[in-house]
RNA sequence: GGGCGUGUAGCUCAGCGGAAGAGCACUCGGCUUACACCCGAGCGGUCGCAGGUUCGAAUCCUGUCGCGCCCACCA
């Protein structure tokens, strides 16, 4: 630390400012390579990999989030000792990505196809250079201590080798093949989509019932896509089915076409449903696709890529919602539509990237064989080579691994990593993997890419170097930590943890899964561009700094929960920082040091003792919320002792310690540097910015970055001074209150006479209570105007205090009358247990004594406040 | 259609078998030489509803209503 300015404590600024000083030291711990990891060194490893932000945006507040989490969670291990990589990179988001540029060629009137693929895919690289820098940028805001030596991105050589490779040995193993199936296509970005990839809806339709066949040779189906009769090979119906069982093994014509088509008998047939009858049409739709396997039916495509009608006829162009209702009428016309249901609501599959309505289509394409891997991963999570955090979320997890689909991996798009397959002039097929030359003439490559899952599920080893076998993957595989949000549980971690556990020999991704919950607007609502209630992250950046965002989103972050966040809660952060900054500065003001050690322990005052005894409690604390993920907690833990108790308690009782002079003074100047030290250090993973530079100017030190985090010593709590200082506070409390209710103006000093406690504890009290409840010392010719009596742990206190007869004797009545009803109340609900043999009998001995306690303490205040009341007269 | 979760102070949420909590908001009083991004005091809840288990239930069980999420090839 060479910059001397900022130790001179009264050059501190009243107000914390981080605009000024935020860039400046993410820079320098850039620059000191803080964040870089030593593999050589003899420290235990940390790795955690970022989930790579898709490349198609900036981040959002959900990033935010995620990022603070990640960036505690590493600094915490940094500080505890370990060699933490946190390694940062994008993702290429092959249909998101693709679907932008492709945007912003329409806007110049233009389509991928005018500039042919290789130009195209140059342009989303030019245009990744742009936006990638934006992500970026922000992390840098953020304070995220990743290791930039180390950045990846998904479509790197190294990692686009790692697809490569991992593609290869899969197809060798017979885990990918290529088959013709019903896929979900997406008829507007042409490609097909995994099971994942489609979000189902509620949507109105219509459910229509047509007549196939004529006279009692007829039967009626129901659908709500009519436009696929065109494509009907077969009716079906369920074995069993009495009224349909003459009609099985003979034919119908299908109306329009003119074709006849066989009635099967198939189990999936479900006879209670509609009219029992169902129309197969093999290449439109699953189901029927698997029936037509079953009953070895012809499949008749009848819509190309785009959802239009290819079947020859009066309905040859026209786009498949039009055809639908033109469909209908010509049936109609025939008097073939024997009901119509209007509206019809059922669930629709749309486009997760544009929303348009999936269509289930019969084609070839390529699929990872999950059945070995989904097991595999499964089987990682039940016997505990990986955890995860919260436990919930894992009966999820197996919902899903258990009963996974076959991966649709190929991708009609040109933006991602080209299937490493060729086919030859006779229809062979070759995979070629990346250190092989592809074959020669006559021979073209698979044209699709693969879904961008396939390589972020890569990630916690492609990103270390596999396949080569490289110091930094034996170092940081597996990574011991993944944060990411429940949403993307299926998306990316399962597949991550099949790929993981078949490319690296059984061994897991990643020891610990923490899912953290999605951030929704103040009102708990998903934060959505429509709903327009999105909060960018930026925005508190700039107006409230980076460790009031972090902290805001740190100390709402219950595991796997949702948070709503707003502005408030900012500007409380905000505001936490600011106390945070104050306190030390003043304790700094006062001489706090750690450049001498803290006193014995005997030679303390109580209030040392106490605030030591609680730093070391909160530090243990903390560490236990960290181990669970409890990061809402664990803030709240820091906030609390900081606040409530480090600056409104102790500080104040400090200043009457400083103010003695002497070794007392020094004692506290000892204390309080050891305190603040302490609880910089627990809070900078949190906040780095403020703590670092607050702590710097404490202690001189180089960076918090690279200090060590407190360890508690265990050493034994002073359980009197922690009695003597809960009834301090409770006196001053109740001081404080009495001269409220009496309207006693703060600055007024009032003469007070305690009794009730023994000689030291007398002079203590009246110390505290004198100059944290501001009172005076009582003077010459006290005359008693008003008294309060305080039970306190070790007896009851009595206060009078001077008020020269101008006693509020109704708001002193009103108090006293409120507090009766109280105790009275305690009194009945004691009494009522107490006089339960059965209570008596069952419950613990411990609750027994409390609830016994507790009635003693009750019928105490009753006699006192009703003497009181008394004493009023009326 | 399945599965999961959740309903606690005006708001956002802790608590999950033994005295109803926090932050924000609100009310009252204060520029008390660290901080008005502050200090002090206070108001505010039959813990969704109905049953049950228990000496005791916000906490466990059953039902019910509301909300949320995930999964899903009933045409």
């Amino acid at each position: 630390m060479t910059n001397t300015a900022s130790q001179q404590p009264r050059a501190l600024p009243p107000t914390w400012e981080p605009a000024s000083v935020e860039a400046d030291l993410y820079q320098r711990w850039v620059d000191a390579g803080y964040f870089t990891p030593q593999p050589d060194s003899d420290k235990p490893p940390f790795c955690i990999v970022i989930p790579p932000p898709n490349v198609t945006g900036s981040l959002h507040m959900g990033h935010a989030l995620e990022h603070s989490l990640m960036d505690a969670l590493t600094r915490r291990r940094r500080m505890q000792g370990f060699d933490v990589l946190w390694l940062p990179g994008m993702d290429h988001a092959g249909i998101a990505t693709q679907n932008v540029v492709e945007r912003e060629l329409a806007n110049e009137g233009k389509s991928r196809h005018d500039l042919g693929r290789e130009a195209f895919v140059e342009r989303v690289w030019d245009w990744k250079a742009t936006s990638g820098g934006m992500i970026l940028n922000q992390m840098r805001r953020m304070g995220d201590g990743v290791d930039w030596t180390r950045e990846r991105f998904t479509m790197d050589e190294v990692l686009s080798r790692a697809v490569q490779t991992i593609f290869k040995r899969l197809f060798e193993d017979g885990l990918v093949y290529r088959a013709e199936r019903i896929i979900n296509w997406c008829p507007r970005c042409h490609t097909a989509l995994s099971d994942i990839e489609v979000e189902h809806s509620d949507d109105e339709g219509e459910f229509v019932s047509i007549r196939y066949g004529d006279g009692d040779r007829s039967v009626v189906v129901a659908t709500t896509r009519a436009e696929t009769m065109l494509g009907d090979t077969a009716v079906a119906v369920h074995p069993d089915d009495e009224r349909y069982r003459h009609l099985v093994g003979t034919e119908v014509e299908l109306p329009l076409t003119g074709r006849a088509i066989p009635i099967v008998a198939d189990e999936h047939v479900d006879p209670e449903f509609g009219t029992g009858a169902v129309k197969v049409t093999p290449a439109h739709d699953p189901n029927d696709f698997e029936i037509g396997r079953r009953h070895d039916l012809p499949a008749i495509m009848i819509m190309d890529e785009r959802g239009i009608i290819t079947a020859h006829g009066p309905f040859e162009g026209l786009d498949r919602f039009e055809a639908r209702p033109a469909i209908v009428a010509a049936l109609r016309a025939q008097g073939r539509i024997v009901a119509e249901k209007r509206p019809y609501v059922h669930a629709v599959g749309h486009c997760t990237r544009c929303g348009t309505v999936v269509e289930p289509r019969l084609s070839l394409q390529w699929f990872v064989r999950t059945e070995p891997l989904a097991r595999a991963a499964g089987d990682a999570v039940r016997d505990g080579r990986t955890t995860i955090h919260p436990p919930e979320l894992a009966k999820r997890y197996f919902d899903w691994v258990d009963n996974m689909h076959d991966w649709c991996i190929s991708r009609q798009l040109w933006w991602g990593h080209r299937i490493p397959v060729w086919y030859g002039p006779n229809n062979e097929v070759v995979c070629v993997g990346p250190d092989e030359e592809p074959p020669g003439e006559g021979w073209t490559q698979d044209p699709d890419v693969l879904d961008t899952w396939f390589s972020s599920a890569l990630f916690p080893f492609s990103t270390l170097g596999w396949p080569d076998q490289t110091k930094d993957l034996a170092r940081f595989y597996p990574n011991q930590l993944l944060v990411t949000g429940y949403d993307i549980l299926f998306f990316w971690v399962a597949r991550m943890m099949m790929f993981g556990l078949y490319a690296m020999g059984g061994r897991q991704p990643f020891d610990h899964l923490y899912l953290h919950g999605l951030v929704r607007d103040p009102t708990g609502k998903k934060m959505s561009k429509s709903r327009g209630n999105i909060i960018d992250p930026l925005d508190w950046l700039d107006e409230f700094g980076a460790d009031a965002t972090r902290f805001t989103l740190s100390r709402g972050a219950n595991p796997g929960a949702d948070m709503a966040i707003s502005a408030d809660w900012a500007a409380g952060s905000r505001n936490f920082c600011n106390k945070l900054w104050n306190a030390t500065r003043f304790a700094l003001l006062n001489g706090a040091t750690v450049a001498s050690p803290v006193p014995a322990r005997d030679t303390l005052t109580d209030a040392d003792r106490w605030i030591l005894d609680r730093t070391e409690a909160i530090v243990s604390e903390v560490d236990e919320r960290y181990e669970e993920y409890e990061f809402a907690k664990l803030c709240a833990a820091l906030y609390h002792f900081t606040w409530d108790e480090l600056c409104d308690w102790y500080l104040e009782i400090a200043k009457v310690q400083i103010a003695e002079g002497g070794e007392r003074a020094e004692a506290t100047r000892a204390v309080l540097g050891h305190v603040f030290d302490v609880v910089l250090r627990l809070l900078h993973p949190l906040i780095p910015f403020v703590t670092e530079s607050l702590w710097t100017t404490l202690t001189g030190n180089e960076s918090l970055v690279i200090a060590e985090w407190p360890k508690a010593t265990g050493a034994a709590v002073d359980a009197g001074a922690a009695r003597r200082i809960a009834g301090m506070q409770k006196l001053v409390t109740e001081v404080r209150r009495f001269r409220n209710d009496q309207g006693v103006k703060p600055g007024q000093r009032v003469p007070t006479r305690l009794s009730g406690v023994d000689e030291a504890g007398l002079s203590a009290l009246s110390q505290a209570v004198s100059s944290l409840a501001r009172l005076a010392e009582p003077g010459e010719g006290f005359t008693p105007g008003a008294s309060l009596e305080v039970a306190l742990p070790d007896g009851t206190v009595h206060v009078e205090m001077d008020l020269s007869g101008t006693v509020d004797v109704a708001a002193e009545r009103k108090r006293l009358e409120k507090d009766l009803a109280v105790a009275r109340k305690e009194m009945t609900g004691c009494e009522a247990k107490l006089g339960n043999p059965n209570f008596t009998d069952k419950a613990p001995a411990d609750v027994v004594a409390k609830i016994q306690s507790r009635r003693d303490v009750a019928a105490a205040d009753i006699e006192r406040i009703t003497a009181r009341l008394e004493s009023f007269g009326d």
